[in-house]
DNA sequence: GATATTATCGAACGCTTGTTCGAAGTTCGA
DNA sequence: TCGAACTTCGAACAAGCGTTCGATAATATC
C-alpha cells in the first residue's frame, strides 16, 4: 500500500494511531488521557474526535490495524511452504521482526488485551483465535511427525507465545542482540526443546542464518 | 508464619490486599476504584486508608509481598542443592506452583509492573533484578558446564521468565495440565532446548516426576 | 470566485476519581 | 468501670476525565 494512494485523512489517522501508540505503550491506556495525545499530535482536544469516536475506539484501532498487518505478512510469507517446522520458523521469525520494528504496538496489543471490551473485543480475540489456532495446528502435526510424547500441545503453544510476546517487557534494540540472533535464539530453543535438537537441527536450523524478510516496513511507518 | 501470631489488624491488612489483588487481577488496576475495593471488603471508603495510605502504595503491598514470598521460597528450596540444573528446575517449579496457586496476586505482580512508580518501583525491582540475576547466574553456569555455543544468555532467560509469566494469559487450572504438568512440559521444553536433549536427561529430568514442594499454601492463603 | 465538503477548534458539561477530616464507635488492659 | 488506643465511617472537596456542540477555518469542486 504505497504512500501516495493515502488520503490526506488516511495519512493523519495513521499519524495519530503512531503517536497514540507511542504513548499508551509509554505511560499505559488508562493513564494516558486524550489530552496527552492532543498535546503530542499539536491538534485539539475536541479536533481528534474527528478521527475516532472513542478512546476505546482508538485503542482498537492501534490493535486491529498492527495485528492485521501481522497476520497477512505471515500469510503470505507462509504460501507456498508445505514443511510445517519450517512454516514454524517463518512465523516466528515474521512475528519477532515486527515485534521488535513496531514495539508500541505490539506492546499495547499485548499489554492492553483487556482494556478494550464489547464489540471491539470481539473482533480482535477473533483474530488472535485463528492465529493461534494456526500455530497450535503446526505443532500438532510436527508433534505428530517427529512421535512427540508427553508434552501438552496448548502448554507448548503458549510457551513460545509467552517467549516472543514477553520481549516487550525486556528487549532493548541498541543492548541486545539484533532481531536475527534474536529468532535464531528463541527458535532454537523452542524447537528443539519441543523435538529435541537432534531432529531440529534437521529440520532446517542451517537456513536460519538469514533473514527470509527482505523489508520491516508496515502501515506504522510511513 | 502462623496464622494465630497475626494480629487483627495483620488478618484484616491480609484480606484487604487479597482481595484488591482479585479485583486488580480482573478488572485491572488502573480500572479498579477505591469504592470498587471497599464494596467488596464491605468496608467504607475512608476506613480502607486505615491500611493503606494511598492507591499505590496498596498495589506495592500487594506486589511486595507476594514476590518476597517467591523469592524467600525459592531460596529455602534451593539451600544445600548444587547442581545448578537441579537448581534450575526447582526454580521453575516454584515459580509456576507459586504462580498457579497465587494466580490473582501474580497477575497484578506481572501485568502492573509499571502501574507504580518512585521508592515503591525501586523496591520492587530491586528485589526483580536480584531474582533475575539468579536465574541468569544459573543460566551462565550451565551454559559453561556443557560448552553451550551461539545462545544469548539474556534472551534465555527472558525467554524462561516469558514461558512462566505468560501464564496468566491463557492458563486455566480447570481445563488445563495440573501444575506438576506445566512444570514439566515447561522445564522439558526450555532445558532440553537450552542445553540439548540428551544432557536435559542426564540432568535428571525423571526426578521432575515428583514434586519437590509439599504445600502451597503462602500468605495469601489464611 | 461561489459553494459544498472536509477538517479543526474553544468552551463547557457531567461524572468519577483519590484523598481528607473530624467525629463516632469499638476493643481491651489497668 | 474508666480511659486510652485502635478502628471505622459519612460527607465533602478539588482535580481530572471522556465527550459534545456549535461555530469557524481550510480545502476541493464546479
Amino acid at each position: 500500500m504505497p504512500v501516495e494512494s493515502q488520503s490526506r485523512y488516511d495519512q493523519k489517522l495513521v499519524h495519530v494511531l503512531k503517536t497514540s501508540a507511542a504513548i499508551f505503550a509509554e505511560k499505559g491506556y488508562h493513564s494516558t488521557s486524550i489530552r496527552d495525545i492532543a498535546r503530542a499530535t499539536k491538534m485539539s482536544l475536541s479536533g481528534l474526535y474527528y478521527y475516532f469516536s472513542s478512546k476505546e475506539e482508538l485503542l482498537f484501532l492501534i490493535q486491529d490495524y498492527c495485528f492485521g498487518t501481522v497476520v497477512d505478512d505471515c500469510r503470505r510469507l507462509l504460501t507456498g511452504v508445505d514443511d510445517p517446522v519450517r512454516r514454524l520458523r517463518l512465523m516466528i521469525e515474521n512475528h519477532l521482526n515486527y515485534f521488535v520494528n513496531n514495539m508500541n504496538e505490539m506492546k499495547v496489543l499485548s499489554h492492553e488485551a483487556n482494556s478494550i471490551s464489547g464489540d471491539f473485543l470481539k473482533k480482535v480475540n477473533s483474530k488472535k483465535r485463528q492465529y493461534v489456532d494456526m500455530v497450535m495446528g503446526l505443532l500438532e502435526e510436527i508433534a505428530r511427525n517427529h512421535r512427540i510424547e508427553g508434552i501438552d500441545i496448548r502448554v507448548a503453544t503458549f510457551s513460545l507465545f509467552g517467549m516472543m510476546n514477553w520481549i516487550y517487557n525486556w528487549y532493548n534494540p541498541r543492548k541486545d542482540v539484533d532481531v536475527t540472533g534474536l529468532s535464531q535464539n528463541i527458535t532454537r530453543i523452542f524447537l528443539s526443546g519441543f523435538i529435541g535438537d537432534k531432529a531440529a537441527k534437521a529440520g532446517g536450523l542451517e537456513t536460519g542464518r538469514e533473514s527470509h524478510l527482505d523489508r520491516s516496513v508496515s502501515i506504522w511507518q510511513q
